[in-house]
DNA sequence: GCATGTGAAAATCTTCACAGCA
DNA sequence: TGCTGTGAAGATTTTCACATGC
């Protein structure tokens, strides 16, 4: 296989397929081809096919994939085979819910920090997490976190990613319906809840 | 202008279009170029004229575009420009704070229904919301409610959904992290806050 | 026979460059 | 002159079809 630059797309869809062949795994399968898995993820075969093709491909002609062996292969590509601590800033009701979600896990992440700037949070425990003030997040460093999620307000949100930036952060997690500046080696996706539901009227029928 | 098919991507972005434009007038301006938008917005200019340039263009040339006019067109095309009451299934820990969180009402979503199955949830009140038992959602349907958000556990998101096809829904915002099959007449768009966070790491820099 | 991996074709989306209007 | 709107070019992504390997 010749070296081509792999698609943002192909990468945006490697989680989606780990999150399927861990539910398979789970359910007890070994084995799956491209058809099955296409079947189950609700997209098609040659998709998935083409996309792990961009590695070099995974599996066995006339056989299929084996499931452990896939999920392996994705981890390694996507650098979920070690475990990556996050830090959470702003644990108001948004962080809350992040800090008690249970969907991280499953990924390798582990939430091991949270920062509040609200006195009578701070040193409060939520899931075997202590709350600490935001000053602290200078620590970062030395705790080796790079991967930080922000779940401010709007008006703080440009802050708190200086902050992060400038405690080496390399990758951020932004919830704030804000766009925020940073430096180009520094990788920001962003989820505004109610940017999606803005597009769903949209595609509804009228009435 | 002749016809052509509306990019999925063009839509995508339009409500990040409006979140801007919203801020700009809120600072008090009144007119903006597609440089200055794109300048604004962190995107190229020519990717908004483009944008726009699908519904005819609503520009006025070596002037720019009239913030309060195209705030008004964007709200008609992606049908925001009336008030669309949503409904809530779940409210634990995430869909406490969506039932809190202040974004929605920038583009007219009102949360006029919350659902959940624990007893002792029902009756209570959060944000003028009264919490109702989930066999309530047949009401959906009377009360003329056709969007809903699902934050409930993964293993209760596909009933969910076929409770509230059911009831006359017909775009869905799914907060669990599974897919959920619905007829082709409904739309869901679908919000993995664990599946972002998993591709952050591919483009983080090694050590 | 069966399912993968992959060039090539098709579709989609982005960027350019400039004509045309205020 | 300044800025929009848009056909055309370019880039990217998806889909196809089939050669190849088990």
């Amino acid at each position: 296989m010749r070296y081509r630059k792999i698609p943002d797309e192909t990468i945006r869809r490697l989680p989606v397929y780990l999150r399927g062949l861990l539910s398979l795994l789970q359910e007890g399968q070994k084995r799956i081809s491209s058809h099955n898995l296409a079947n189950y993820l609700a997209i098609y075969p040659w998709q998935i096919r083409k996309d792990f093709s961009y590695f070099g491909g995974f599996g066995t002609p006339g056989v299929g994939y084996d499931i452990k062996n896939l999920i392996k292969q994705i981890n390694k590509i996507l650098k979920l085979d070690i475990v990556n601590k996050a830090a959470l800033v702003g644990v108001g009701n948004l962080g809350s819910a992040v800090l008690a979600y249970p969907g991280f896990a499953i990924y390798g992440f582990n939430i091991a920090a949270a920062f509040d700037k609200n006195p009578k949070k701070i040193g409060k425990k939520i899931k075997n997490v202590t709350i600490e003030d935001v000053s602290n997040l200078r620590t970062l460093k030395k705790r080796k976190i790079k991967l930080a999620i922000i779940a401010v307000p709007g008006d703080a949100a440009q802050l708190t990613a200086t902050a992060l930036v400038k405690a080496g952060v390399t990758g951020i997690l932004n919830f704030s319906p804000c766009r925020i500046t940073v430096p180009k080696r520094v990788k920001v996706i962003s989820i505004d809840i109610a940017i999606d539901l803005a597009r769903l009227p949209y595609y509804m029928p009228a009435g």
